[in-house]
DNA sequence: GCGCAAACCTTTCAAATTGTAACAAGAACC
DNA sequence: GGTTCTTGTTACAATTTGAAAGGTTTGCGC
């Protein structure tokens, strides 16, 4: 889970080989597909974190697919298509990609763009240290929740840790494999229920209703998410 | 700060124009520099929320230029440069610019790629993850089902997955096959019967009369159909 | 219609996953 | 040294999920 997952979708397969030769050379995990529909079929059990989409697919309209993807996956979209009209490309990154590219390619080029998308995604972990979420203000640097009222219930570092995690990443599934990986969990299996417990206290903190969390939802067999909105100051 | 500000950095008055121009008419504020000197002065005193920095500058290494905007400032950095060789492009996204632009260029691809960048600012954006169906509408990012009068009723990882794939192909057969694949299924015969499950459930939650299903009918022998018209929004 | 086999639905049950209370080791502080 | 706070571990309860099993529906031949 470690390695970014980059998934390429393209209807030409010696375009599919060059690409995932040139990522995977350069570190990256990746999954070629060459039809939409065995695409759109493997995202509901994998998250990627780069979509590479060529428009001119035999089976299905690019552009709408990339629309969706845009709204409904998390994902960083890199368009690559033969259509090197100025239009093309307006209305390609109007639908939502972040990038697009024009063939014929350098692979080299494409993975730069891929390792942008990936950079800018990590860097906007925040290094502030106070966030308002739902009534609350954390303050990292006095490790302080304040509720409404202006309360304060103090939290420890471990505490914090998973809060910032949450905060950072809000409406969004975190597994419990990345919980890990940025927690420094040392992967032994035994750290599973040091996580849980670090979240049941967090909850309480938060005062949550253990029969019906608002803001950190266990998903069974997947992860957590963390409901709210969050500002960051 | 309510239109964004987008900075231009180009030694060519001509082009420093049409650029200003066309943002300008996009809706943004500009500001526009000659030389970089002028430029890194004004960092003092303005937030940028884009750069556009030409590479080919005369009195400094643009390149060394973006790399310290990449590090100091929270701008997203789109280069714009008559050097093509993709040598060139890599290196300038190396350094941290977020776009690389070849001249001659238009202008309104430029819009399009800052309009980009500025989207991708706004966190909360891609969280929406939301379907309308029937009068129900599915949070997948928090799992829950709303129904017309309001009422939450939440679903499961397993059960999301199902529901997804239908809203995701509406009105069109879907086969068992097609299911197994798409739910990560171990292809072990006895999974038809965890699949089955799992829809029972979601007709449950979706509440559909087990003598009469209106959104979901089985086809016998061939696989399942989802009535009903979706929007993802 | 009737019978029958296959496909499908749903209840029940057990295994896996997660929650939390209680305890213990260790660090920090006095 | 003693006290308090933090944090991981253990143990057990609660929950979710897939598997098993039996019931129901469908398609088809007579």
């Amino acid at each position: 889970m470690s390695q970014p997952l980059v998934t390429i979708l393209d209807d030409e397969p010696e375009i599919r080989q060059m690409l995932a030769d040139a990522l995977n050379d350069a570190g990256f995990r990746t999954a070629t597909y060459g039809r939409a529909t065995e695409f759109e079929a493997s995202l509901t059990h994998t998250t990627p974190d780069v979509c590479l989409v060529d428009l001119g697919l035999p089976d299905k309209d690019g552009l709408a697919l990339v629309h969706r993807l845009a709204l409904e996956s998390g994902a960083s979209i890199i368009i690559i298509s033969g259509r090197a009209q100025v239009q093309d490309r307006v209305t390609g990154l109007e639908m939502g990609a972040d990038d697009y590219i024009i063939k014929p390619f350098d692979p080299a080029e494409v993975v730069a763009r891929v390792r942008v998308r990936l950079r800018k995604g990590k860097t906007s972990d925040r290094t502030a240290n106070r966030a308002r979420f739902e009534g609350w203000t954390a303050l990292f640097g006095s490790y302080v929740l304040i509720d409404k009222s202006g309360a304060e219930t103090p939290f420890s570092h471990a505490e914090g840790e998973v809060l910032r995690l949450f905060l950072n990443s809000p409406k969004r599934l975190i597994s419990r494999a990345q919980m890990q990986e940025t927690l420094g969990g040392t992967a032994g299996e035994s750290f599973d229920r040091a996580m849980d417990v670090r979240i049941s206290r967090l909850r309480t903190k938060l005062r949550e209703d253990p029969k019906n969390p608002r803001l950190i939802k266990t998903i069974y067999g997947a992860g957590y998410i963390f409901l709210g909105d969050v500002n960051w100051d």
